[in-house]
DNA sequence: TAGATTGTTAATCGATTAACAATC
DNA sequence: TAGATTGTTAATCGATTAACAATC
């Protein structure tokens, strides 16, 4: 165990190596090797056995990697071995599909709050939760301790929603508005535009 | 100009570069350099300089870059000087969002078919075009020659439903899908999944 | 002209791979 | 035991940064 400064590109993997354990464990296996969650990936066998003993010894020669096991600690090491309360900004059409998403399920996450800026929206049930006025994000997240955002309004109000959610003590902003977003440096943001992820794959064809 | 082998992480860049083009373009600028954009986008002048530089002199000492000569660059270097169709596959809620999505508009793409295997969902309008049945996938886009693909099936379905878009000649998957999932090497996959992309920010919070 | 900024080279830094002793 | 696979080291590979001549 040597829990230095670990790279965010590792950190970056481990989510991946997540989602495919639990692929094999839903397909009952027990166990796994790196070479076969290598071949999973996409990821070599050698990187894996070494992103992973960044964070302690959890294989065995021989037999490879308990799934279970295995599950527990990356799950440890990226603090969703809890449940984080996100809150969605913008409930047009993907912060509504977001709302209904099943797949939070167990993988750490729910949706606690909703907001949107259009009065025919505001006190409409989406879910399991009220859809709240934008205007009040930063009173009602920072009341609510959430730490995670789901920034889902068009791409003309996006850097003005992002400042409301930073001053609201928001750590976490996982970005579907189209556009580039400036955060105070404490504030981590993630991009899902999906025309910047297909854009990437256009030039091979 | 020395178009060798670009690096896929360079690529994986210019889509950011042009993202942010757009933005100052948006706000009126004509140029900018690669202190700026870099700001903009949280990389160092220095790479950006050097990405360009492997596709041509796009700039000019002193008074650095055209923003609209450089977005049509990149944009032909990223084969987005053109639309491309892509067919949805899966209207789920994301799928649906998707199909109303209008931040395609200019970006290269253009959804042109949606598919889904719920008969009460078949035949049914969204957007500008009719939800096809599933099971027509491969004869309906190998017809109509689509290369790119959104998959947003449920997680079990993801598979299946990408072993069609292979037959069927698809070169490019966006996958909603909150899975891995596996295809012919010459199948390019983007993964878009809010729970991967969320754990990968929990570490630091 | 003087100031600004590019394109490019060389140096640095970091990430990946190959190999293998340890050991289940 | 024999085979398999880990954890780790050293070597390789590739990406980033710093620096600066060229030049607008």
């Amino acid at each position: 165990m040597t829990t230095e400064k670990i790279p965010d590109i590792i950190i970056g993997r481990l989510p991946i190596y997540l989602r495919a354990l639990q692929r094999l464990a839903d397909a009952g296996a027990l166990t796994t090797s790196s070479r076969e969650l290598g071949e999973l990936v996409g990821i070599s066998a050698a990187q894996i056995r070494k992103d992973i003993s960044q964070f302690g010894e959890f294989g065995k020669q021989g037999t490879g990697y308990s799934i279970s096991f295995l599950m527990d600690k990356l799950r440890d090491i990226l603090k969703v071995d809890r449940v984080w309360e996100i809150a969605i900004v913008g409930m047009g059409g993907i912060g509504q599909a977001l709302a209904h998403f099943n797949g939070f399920v167990d993988r750490g996450f729910r949706v606690g709050m909703a907001f949107d800026n259009d009065p025919k929206k505001i006190g409409r049930k989406a879910a399991d939760f009220i859809v709240l006025d934008a205007a009040t994000i930063e009173d009602e997240i920072s009341a609510r301790g959430i730490k995670i955002a789901l920034l889902c309004v068009p791409a003309a109000s996006a850097q003005e929603a992002a400042d409301q959610l930073a001053r609201a003590g928001v750590k976490a902003i996982l970005n579907y508005a189209p556009t580039s977003i400036s955060v105070p440096e404490d504030v981590r943001v993630q991009y899902i535009d999906p025309v910047t992820h297909l854009q990437r794959m256009t030039y091979y064809l």
